[in-house]
DNA sequence: CATGAATGAGTGTTCATTCAT
DNA sequence: AATGAATGAACACTCATTCAT
């Protein structure tokens, strides 16, 4: 029988998350400290261990929480639209608007977790695989609907298309530049559609 | 008058290049430590500060010194080939090919400097520019030549296959995976070129 | 509600200001270590940043308590006596008896903070101005009372008489030859008001 | 025989010398370093440990030299003038005079050398006692001459004025306000001839 | 349950000095 | 004689984590 409630101890923990998040947001992973968090959470060092086994699992926690509501948007947003072209769109808007709705957490997810070799096998990792796979679903429901080439694999087009977005906008998530993100979503999408080369090219 | 010959230092800083290299590569930067480069150079902590001004201009040095490389034969395969297609694959090729064969560099690049806040304005920077604006400079050529859609931005193309690229490679770079070269640059190039959509479904 | 009482805590400071001092004094600033500090504290190397905010503040604090005991002595004692002779010989003869019952930590001020840049605009500094300020209230009121001239400088009296004094303990200060207070305190007090000349000299 | 000439050898010397001084005097000791020193007397960091046993032996030759040129104008001046009081004037106004020739100088010698454990029986320190004993033997001539008290003390009243000047001169030599030599000079001539006490107050 | 005092490992960097060339 | 490349010891400070209170 815990001897605080449920509630309390969710809010307790969705404060630390909150804390974390801006402080790690701010400053990264290294420079945060989990003092400064705990005292941004208003509550005790100490208490953070209670709910996180460490730093690095406070880092996780804070991803998840937001890379869930990311994957729940996305998923909401490919039940939409009927032709492959305007989910595919659609898709591709979204993942651009993420990383300027969400910058610093986006930042801190390229430059502190995927490149860590903790990445591997970890939550997040897993929530990366069920955000992917919409883009895959929607191209193999594509390829199905005989509106993408049978040829197609999906998993390279899936990775062609999110590796894209993230090298555009990379340099804006690092603080530099700006990111339209109709513009380069419209770009995005009519060239992964028709592709670069003049059909009369391949003819002749 | 220098106390040793001109080879005998370069030959030091090569060893100290050399040990940083494969000490970075395998523990990545925070975690490896000066002086097990130093021993594993043979040479002593203080001279690594005669050669690299501290620890970070080290990283910077090795990759540096890898990046020249590759720049150069990046360079010099644009230089060969034909038709826009087969200058596409090679260069795809070629970058993929890079991965391959300098996995830890890579790796130590994408994980440690790009990602850093001193990467914008470094040297390496610049590498990078020069090793891009090869992709960029052939799709110009493209188009100048017809054989690229007139209304491609070279700029979004470099950034999509690059990202592409670099997204394919990154699992196998991070020490998971297989990377087939030839096959996966066959299939990128053909999909650039020729994009994913039936032209069928652009008439409806 | 702190962990521990404010006793204990204050007894952990007290410890390490105690054993600072015996360390600082005994090999100098340079020369001492935070680790031998600690160590001789019973305490971690780190929990001395919990209380000092680094090495040099830990060194202040050491002669802030020093001062702070020595000032209100020095002021107390002032209160004292009747004459301007006899209340000028008991602030010398106190100065001088300061050094001979705190030679380290007397040696500790001259030598590496009264001479240090840190020492402008510091406690050290306020404390120091209190403590000699008492001498120039004295004149003045020597003066006020018509035991003074009434040309004398307070601010230039102040300065030769607290001058002489640490030119006079130096030596003993620094681990070289004695010092007899009561005689020099004697000697010094009648040089300052008696001068030395021979009053027919001024008036052939 | 030398293979280089004893003048080139002095001109090096005297290079190092001269270089030596303006860096310890700018930065101070601990913060000057060997290979600037040679930079600036354009000599290598090998040869200066020819010539000088080592750093700290450089800054006491360094103010050797100083006090060599310093004793010899104190010893000239002392042999002008007629009465005890000129005399003594002279003495002070030079011993002033010199803070504010050659303040750099003046700082590292208080701050640097005579605190610190190796000034005991330095050549730096029988320079010193050289320069003081001028004071005294004026002050023995005063006596012997009925000019001063019979009763006065030598070297006391040496100790109280040099104690005195050093105090006052002080501040203006760390950097901070001003100094007035002649106006100095003359106040703590007449404090230490005449005292500071009214007569009346003796008798009473 | 909560606190926050206490721990202590871990390392880049400088520079006086030496000595092979 | 002169050089300057090479050495290597020495240390304050931070902060994630623990556990006595």
């Amino acid at each position: 029988m815990p001897v605080i409630s449920a509630e309390r101890m969710q809010g307790r923990i969705d404060a630390i998350i909150e804390a974390a998040t801006s402080v790690f947001g701010a400053k990264g992973y290294e420079a945060a400290s989990i003092a400064e968090i705990a005292r941004r959470a208003e509550v005790s060092d100490g208490l953070i261990y209670r709910y996180f086994s460490n730093k690095r699992d406070l880092l996780y926690r804070v991803l998840e929480a937001f890379y869930e509501r990311v994957v729940a948007a996305l998923e909401k947003e490919a039940a939409n639209g009927t032709t492959f072209d305007s989910r595919l769109l659609a898709i591709v808007r979204r993942h651009l608007g993420n990383f300027v709705a969400d910058r610093e957490l986006c930042r801190l997810f390229l430059s502190e977790v995927r490149v860590a070799s903790d990445y591997k096998g970890s939550t997040i990792q897993n929530l990366n695989r069920r955000y992917v796979s919409v883009l895959t679903a929607l191209i193999e429901a594509g390829i199905a609907a005989g509106e993408v080439k049978p040829d197609a694999s999906p998993k390279l087009v899936r990775n062609v298309i999110f590796g894209a977005i993230e090298h555009i906008a990379w340099p804006y998530v690092n603080g530099d530049g700006k990111l339209d993100v109709e513009e380069t979503a419209i770009a995005v999408t009519n060239l992964i559609c028709g592709g670069i080369c003049l059909p009369s090219q391949n003819k002749a």
